[in-house]
RNA sequence: GGGGAAGUGGCGGAAUGGCAGACGCAGCCGCCUCAAAAGCGGCCGAGGCAACUCAUGUGGGUUCGACUCCCACCUUCCCCACCA
């Protein structure tokens, strides 16, 4: 051996590309030049100190997709930002004693270092960071369009509040009776809160699930879910000797005969006014079962499931029959949902039967199966069926019978048809320091007044020493203590910051126009980019993040400052986790999968082909140090097959042999073909949005290993240095920088992300020769080799030839033949 | 309790009505090497000498033909969960 074949250095070529990436700013967005627009993006990452694998999955993922997308001809915004409020900031300054500003800003740093060094395509010009001063103005800029609509409030309510996290929690972050983020339980308190009316939005936000055909299924069945729409019916019971009902929602109008008690919520209002009617004795019992519910957590209340309760000493009348009926006070009616009462129906209603077994209340059944009626007697029957001992309704079906009752109670005014939501306002208060500040003066003549625009943003006051309990804006006195910009008075400025979500619920608009100094975004740029074409994130946003957003687009396009459809994101693709070795990766465990050292290790070309490969990206991923040095081998095998032709390909210029050369032998032919089918499987891929590069890139290996072995016989065909030339371009979306280094290894002066992807010739992709399989009743029993082109009459003569199938057919006479072109005949006898 | 998704070799997966197990990982054998690593080539669901038979969670069904479609069941994971 003369020399020494030049091996594949990653770490150089990597370092390399990157670098010149980003002088040339390579992934910015070319504006105007007739290119349809591609707005694309990935969830943006809260800075918490490193990317970790997760990250890499999903913008490896989003990267590919960009590229695809500028590859195959689109104008691609790819933009790239930091959810940078929020609490593991502020515990950290509280922990370390220093500034959440700086904290964040150092994660910041790092964290964007990492993702340039995977070589990511994102166009930097648009980055955002939500704890700026020139993003969070914007958001009181909002709050304040809000709250001039009535759509943001302020109102005292039971709430979630984290006693370890020191704040009150939005409903979606309350999980398991649980803070979302550090796990403790959550207790119910009476704060006033502010709050955005998205409950205005739900019918809206329901029914447009059904336009949303690019978003999975059970993301849109989960938003359903929690939406939680109900048709029913609301009514008042009559409390027997005061002036006084109380209103109950059903969705079982049809049970109505069958009430024998009605269950009220501890907090219900009219609680203190039966205190006033009823015996000392029950009075002191109301008191005391009231205090009871108070001091127990909402998971203590709601999930434990034994049903408590008491009987309050008063009646109501049922406003059909006209029966009294007892009312209780239970721990299983929520006070918040509905009218906080419930008509209590222990036949036809699984909690009210075990409530009332347990307090040995009647039951009263109203309503039977159509078949035998003694079947349901003294159980519980939760279905549709026809009414008994119901007055006129008896007779009639469950169905009839719920509008008939309706109809009733309307024409007697004693009720109405309505519709319940299990959808609360969304409650953005926060008691925290890092968020934005709300943009509110607590004037004592003039109430609430909004902070006038000119004065915003509302800036956070720097150097706020953090204890981690109380408000911290509360106890800056010059942050507090203002005038009322309305009457000029003293006044004291609001405390409360705001829910981080409110950040994401629009900040997909800021990056189209991230440097505005007079308007959140411009209409022209919304005309221009939106909708998001294509969003890619984790799932836990589902309801969330996810449904915030919906809500915001809606509002914004009502007032007309977005146009075209009103849902933010077209398509929404969920990718799925990466564990390591069956594992969750935690710094506990020891087993975190760093991006520096895989770099270092591996490379991130690799990196990336092994997250696309190793799983489709909406399944969960399981990192292992053998599965990603599968795909080290597969970059060296590349660089290989290269290797040969540097020289020459450079030498004949970076033009020549782009067209499809001729094949020549049957090897040749596969060949071509071989590339072509990795151009297919990878525009399909993309237009489909089904992303499934993980099948991409096993017949990019199956496209290596043909190359490999025509290297071993030939090494001068037309077909190989072809399948060379175009393999840089082919695999460009999935390992960058390898492609970038090939492409100009093989004398090509531009980048090879500036070359139109390889359109998938059907001449390449057609073969001479199939092997057609051929079935005896649905059994293999031959394969033969034919002419793709081949005549059915043909195909099935050739089949009747072949001496096992003859020996199957055993003389018997074919009753059916069925033919599949290129794939098989079934002979049936 | 309600809703959703999914069950295929030792492992990740491929095939979505037409050759089950592409591609990779692990393993085994060989070549190369003084040796090892790397690389290259081969084998790799079970049974059988073979012809073949069996095999995609289980049991049915539709079909010439089912991993794929339908029904029931089992298991796992995820989400919601006293929402009247």
């Amino acid at each position: 051996m003369l020399f020494m074949a030049e091996s594949y250095d990653f770490a150089s070529i990597e370092r390399k590309w990157q670098s010149r990436w980003q002088r040339d700013a390579a992934a910015r967005v070319r504006g105007k030049d007739g290119r349809p627009k591609y707005y694309t993006m990935e969830m943006l990452p809260y800075p918490s100190g490193d990317l970790h694998i997760g990250h890499a999955k999903n913008y490896s993922l989003g990267d590919a997709v960009a590229r695809m997308m500028r590859m195959l001809g689109y104008d691609v915004l790819h933009p790239m930002g930091w959810d940078a409020f929020g609490l593991p900031a502020e515990n950290a300054a509280i922990a370390r004693g220093i500034d959440p500003a700086a904290w964040t800003t150092e994660n910041i740093l790092n964290m964007r270092r990492q993702i340039r060094l995977m070589g990511t395509s994102y166009d930097w010009s648009h980055e955002i960071a939500t704890c700026e001063p020139e993003f969070y103005r914007w958001n009181q800029w909002l709050f304040l369009r809000l709250f001039e609509r009535g759509l943001a409030y302020k109102r005292e309510a039971p709430v979630n509040w984290c006693p370890q996290d020191q704040t009150v929690l939005a409903n979606e972050q309350v999980q398991d009776g649980r803070c979302w983020r550090c796990g403790h339980l959550v207790e119910r308190r009476n704060l006033s809160q502010w709050f955005l009316r998205i409950t205005e939005y739900a019918d809206r936000l329901l029914a447009d699930l059904d336009r949303l055909p690019g978003w999975p299924e059970r993301t849109r069945t989960m938003q359903r879910n929690w939406i939680g729409r109900s048709e029913g019916a609301t009514f008042a019971f009559a409390v027997d000797g005061l002036d006084a009902s109380v209103e109950v929602f059903t969705t079982r109008l049809d049970t109505v005969y069958g009430v024998t008690f009605l269950a009220l919520a501890a907090e219900h209002p009219i609680v203190a006014e039966l205190r006033r009617i009823v015996s000392p004795e029950h009075a002191a019992e109301i008191e005391a079962f009231a205090q009871s519910m108070k001091s127990k957590s909402e998971l203590e209340r709601t999930s434990l499931m034994e049903k408590h309760g008491i009987f309050t000493g008063a009646y109501a009348i049922h406003p059909l029959s006209r029966t009294q009926v007892p009312i209780w006070i239970t721990s299983y009616v929520l006070a918040d949902y509905g009218t906080g009462a419930v008509m209590g129906v222990p036949a036809h209603d699984e909690r009210d039967f075990e409530f009332a077994r347990k307090h040995a209340l009647p039951a009263v059944t109203v309503v039977v199966p159509p078949g035998d009626a003694q079947a349901v007697e003294g159980r519980v029957f939760v279905e549709d069926g026809r009414l008994i001992a119901s007055d006129d309704f008896s007779e009639m079906s469950s169905e009839r019978a719920r509008e008939a009752i309706a109809a009733t109670l309307e024409a007697r005014s004693l009720g109405r048809r309505t519709v319940n939501y299990k959808l609360r306002d969304w409650l953005i208060s926060r008691q925290r320091y890092w968020g934005t500040p709300i943009p509110i003066v607590h004037c004592p003549s003039c109430g609430e007044v909004a902070v006038p625009e000119e004065d915003l943003p509302v800036l956070l006051p720097p150097g706020v020493t953090l204890r981690g309990e109380g408000s911290p804006l509360a106890s800056v006195p010059e942050f507090v203590e203002t005038t009322c910009p309305s009457c000029g008075e003293p006044a004291r400025r609001e405390s409360d910051t705001m829910d981080t979500f409110f950040d994401t619920s629009w900040y997909y608009l800021r990056y189209l126009d991230p440097h505005n100094d007079t308007r959140p975004w411009s209409l022209q740029r919304a005309q221009q980019w939106m909708n998001v074409d294509q969003y890619i994130g984790g799932a836990e946003h589902t309801v969330l993040h996810l449904l915030y957003s919906r809500f915001f687009y809606k509002f914004f396009h009502d007032r007309g400052w977005v146009t075209g459809p009103d849902e933010p994101f077209s398509h929404l693709f969920h990718q799925g986790m990466v564990l390591r070795d069956g594992e969750k990766m935690s710094k506990s465990r020891g087993n975190v999968v760093g991006i520096d050292e895989t770099a270092e290790k591996t490379g991130v070309d690799a990196m990336r082909l092994f997250l696309l490969y190793v799983t489709p990206p909406e399944d969960t991923s399981d990192w292992t140090d053998e599965g990603i040095s599968g795909r080290v081998r597969l970059l060296h095998r590349v660089w290989r097959a290269c290797l040969p032709f540097f020289e020459r390909a450079a030498a004949a210029g970076g033009e020549n042999g782009r067209a499809l050369p001729q094949a020549e032998s049957p090897q040749e032919k596969a060949l071509l073909r071989a590339v072509h089918v990795v151009a297919k499987s990878a525009v399909e891929e993309t237009l489909s949005r089904r992303f499934h590069y993980n099948t991409t890139i096993a017949k990019l290996d199956e496209l290596v290993n043909a190359m490999t072995s025509a290297a071993g016989t030939t090494s001068e065909s037309p077909a190989l240095l072809y399948a060379v030339r175009t393999l840089p371009v082919l695999i460009a979306p999935f390992a960058p920088h390898i492609a970038e280094e090939l492409w100009e290894r093989l004398g090509n002066p531009q980048s090879v992300h500036f070359e139109a992807y390889l359109e998938p010739d059907e001449r390449a992709l057609e073969v001479d020769e199939v092997t057609l399989v051929v079935q005896v009743n649905g059994k293999v029993r031959a394969r033969i080799l034919v002419p793709a082109s081949i005549e059915q009459e043909r195909a099935l003569a050739l089949a009747l030839e072949d001496p096992n199938v003859r020996a199957h057919l055993g003389g018997k006479t074919v009753r059916k033949q069925i033919y599949v072109p290129g794939k098989l005949v079934n002979l049936v006898a």
